[in-house]
DNA sequence: CGTGCTTTTGAATAGTATCAAGGCCGGTGG
DNA sequence: CCACCGGCCTTGATACTATTCAAAAGCACG
């Protein structure tokens, strides 16, 4: 994993800076923004500091959380290469939420000022992104009504997929890596409650576990938890 | 309540239409739209219905819903005067959500392409539409960590106060008319518990109950209830 | 090879969903 | 005008599910 500092030269072809801007605003954003490393476990953004700007993840994955009563920590998504943190922030005072990195991180971040003057610039940017927040809001919906409907094996069942699908090209087939509180936090129960579902998927043999590594061997079954039709 | 079919003529100041568009776009615009009539509980939207367009609330009050295991209905938001319903499917295929008319709501339709071609000359229209995407994803997240962290009791009290906030202006203070099935699909609980809160609330002289109409007397008691700091 | 943290499991408790019955109210037709 | 029907709402009893508390096992780190 190695920084890219100039926005030519990269490889995310997916960041809507690059997909969208002009050359000129690429090169004038690519001088201004910040690129910036982060550990595994380290902080990214602190709940409810003042919004700055937007960052734009240019490599590893990241947990976006926001605590709630008897600070009770609930992973609202996870996030990776082309996802953008920040942006439920930008309009408002505050970060309503806080992240950190799953993995090793890279994360560039552009200012408010930089950010509204590119907007109204690059149409095509701003529709880009108005599209990344429409979709961001249907998931956000979906795992509403997941959380509000699904019983604890049912929203395991759910985010083990989910996982899935985020960690896919990190480690091999099938398997990634998290640990039971962070599970437990984006599957909005608790730790013992977690474990005793994941005991009961090793029995079925459903999935495996080696530590925090997580492998999915019967999808189907898995599949058929969520969407039993 | 009376139909308005010309923009210019619109008191919806909020509108994103009339806000953010140049005087020739309004004109278009207003000359392609459809305004509809729809009585109270009628529906405005069929979930999975194909994407045509957004729709913008110039009077009344909306339930955006969404139908998921066991057709549990859930309600994901309300919207009223001012407010969009459809963005959520924009950029999609089929509409996740369905809504319909929680009072009678007159509701302006603008076709897909017309939107497009809007966005991309009006960035002021594009951007202000982002904000509104953005603060929906905040109201979404908000009520995600709600339905995940509350208890019954809570949860009733923040969707209480919640639909005063939304119906305000609609009725007399502190006073809203809804269903019993409609505030349980709400609050993502079922009818028997809420009419338990409900009745213990009334025994608690926190609210007032006259059928379908509710009356807040005690907001302190809902607050500290929700936020108990 | 302790020490402290995470994870797992068990048992007791609390909370929630379901089932069933009865009450209330509005509408309809005799 | 009143009796009856059907839908919505309320309440109670019961079954189920989830949470909490406690304790022990596993693991990571110094």
């Amino acid at each position: 994993m190695k920084k890219i500092n100039v926005c030519i030269d990269c490889t995310v072809k997916s960041c809507p800076i690059i997909k969208n801007c002009t050359d000129e605003w690429i090169n004038k954003i690519s001088k201004i923004k910040d690129t910036y490393f982060y550990k595994k476990d380290q902080n990214i953004v602190y709940e409810n500091s003042p919004v700055l700007g937007l960052y734009f993840v240019q490599d590893g994955i990241a947990k976006i959380y926001s605590t709630g009563i008897n600070d009770k920590s609930q992973i609202v998504r996870i996030t990776k290469t082309g996802g953008i943190i920040g942006h439920r922030g930008y309009g408002g005072d505050k970060y309503p939420i806080g992240a950190s990195a799953l993995t090793d991180c890279i994360v560039c971040f552009v200012d408010n000022d930089t950010m509204y003057e590119a907007f109204l610039e690059n149409p095509k940017l701003t529709f880009d992104l108005m599209m990344y927040y429409s979709s961001e809001l249907r998931a956000s919906e979906a795992k509403l009504k997941n959380i509000a409907q699904m019983n604890v094996r049912e929203k395991v069942a759910s985010n083990l997929l989910y996982l899935n699908k985020v960690f896919s090209n990190y480690f091999s087939e099938g398997t990634f890596l998290i640990n039971r509180k962070d599970l437990a936090d984006l599957t909005g129960i608790n730790t013992e409650q977690l474990s005793r579902a994941l005991s009961e998927f090793v029995k079925d043999k459903v999935i495996e576990l080696n530590k925090n590594e997580i492998t999915i061997i019967n999808y189907e079954y898995l599949q058929n938890l969520i969407a039993p039709f």
